[in-house]
DNA sequence: AGACTGACTGACCGACGAGTCAGTATCGGG
DNA sequence: CCCGATACTGACTCGTCGGTCAGTCAGTCT
């Protein structure tokens, strides 16, 4: 699933294989919920031959974050492109961002769980890093908005970001739940979900009125 | 600590020690990384003991999530209050709402982890219940101000609930991170930033224009 | 006093966890 | 064809897990 294994792997078959089940498990169940008998069944391979790729299981993933960070985050990143308006780019940003969120569904449960350690910060530097930089490149598209004179400025912009993104992933996280809920419809539209939303938001920062 | 641990244990000292210790343990590290034996320990008391009141690990786990439901649900629930204009029950909610969050970190994480369990629904629809109840009561408060023109009639009310939710959740839950990052200055100023949140929802969703 | 009850404990059990190791299959280079 | 290295395995150790059990102890009712 062209997850970017190769990053930690340095080639070799098996140990993609290996990261890809571990990634999938980890994802589902939490690190401690998974036993190294099962990556190694689920990857069709002996648990043994685990440890001649990683010397233990925090090592295997730590890895399989590694990984999962470096393509999220390039995946992310590719959804910020500050071209144009403010405007256009806060919903450029938004479409993509979610959109991405969806499609890899394992990677973002993975971090938001690691964001939720409290004793072990077996990886939160990993994980903050990548929220880090699409925060700072949120807030630098709001800014050069404020600055250009588009957008109002009497408002924080790390606080509109952080609104955005917020949205996000709570749309993200409570899907399913928000599904069970008869009068909303945008759960299976994430484009209506996002424009809507930007719409609203941008209401509250342009300058001055228009419809 | 007041937690409604009386809902589950019928009075007893024990027992309550019992599932303040598992609440604390089970919320910061997560159910498989807590055994009964730390459990026990925690407690001041003997595992075997543990076994007097709950048959086994799940039974207690479940208690915990009940007793914390519970407790969180009135809490938040204090929060909504629609008497006022929306803009005011609003404003009210979103301050008393991140308020109550941030004093029960334990119960929101306890939460927010069932939410990201995939294999075993142990008890999402627990967890469901109380943020469904949480997301009708903003939802009414939100078509009380459209039907009485305050508010405009052109944006989808569950869409600004999850929109007003995921702003608090996501403060709450990466609060530790942004206070990493230098330009934000309202991390340790909630009620800052659940101010000048609703007001840039409101401007975004209050009927006609005003400053 | 004695019978009965609920709170509580230490010692124990089988199962399963992470990690080890001795050894086998595979394969490219000499 | 053999050699060394790398990929890989089954069988093992050992600690910890959830859960059980026989039994102690404090109180209470009669």
């Amino acid at each position: 699933m062209g997850n970017d294994a190769s990053s930690v792997c340095s080639e070799g078959e098996g140990c993609r294989k290996i990261v890809a089940a571990a990634e999938k498990l980890f994802a589902d169940h939490g690190f401690d919920a998974v036993s190294m008998h099962a990556i190694a069944t689920d990857a069709g391979i002996s648990k043994a031959n685990i440890y001649h790729y990683f010397p233990n299981k925090d090592a295997l993933y730590l890895a399989v974050l590694q990984s999962a960070g470096a393509s999220l985050r390039a995946l992310l990143q590719e959804a910020v492109d500050s071209s144009g308006t403010a405007s256009e780019a806060l919903h450029h940003f938004a479409a993509n961002h979610l959109q991405h969120l969806l499609a890899r569904p394992r990677l973002v449960r993975l971090f938001l769980r690691e964001l939720l350690e409290k004793g072990e910060p077996r990886a939160r530097d990993l994980a903050d890093a990548g929220l880090a930089d699409l925060f700072a490149s949120l807030v630098q598209i709001l800014q050069v908005g404020q600055e250009r004179g588009e957008l109002r400025n009497d408002f924080d912009p790390a606080l509109v970001a952080t609104m955005l993104l917020g949205a996000n992933v709570i749309f993200f996280q409570s899907r399913d739940l928000l599904r069970q809920y008869p009068t909303v419809h945008f759960v299976d539209r994430p484009e209506d979900y996002d424009r809507a939303m930007v719409e609203v938001l941008l209401r509250g920062i342009r300058q001055s009125s228009n419809a």
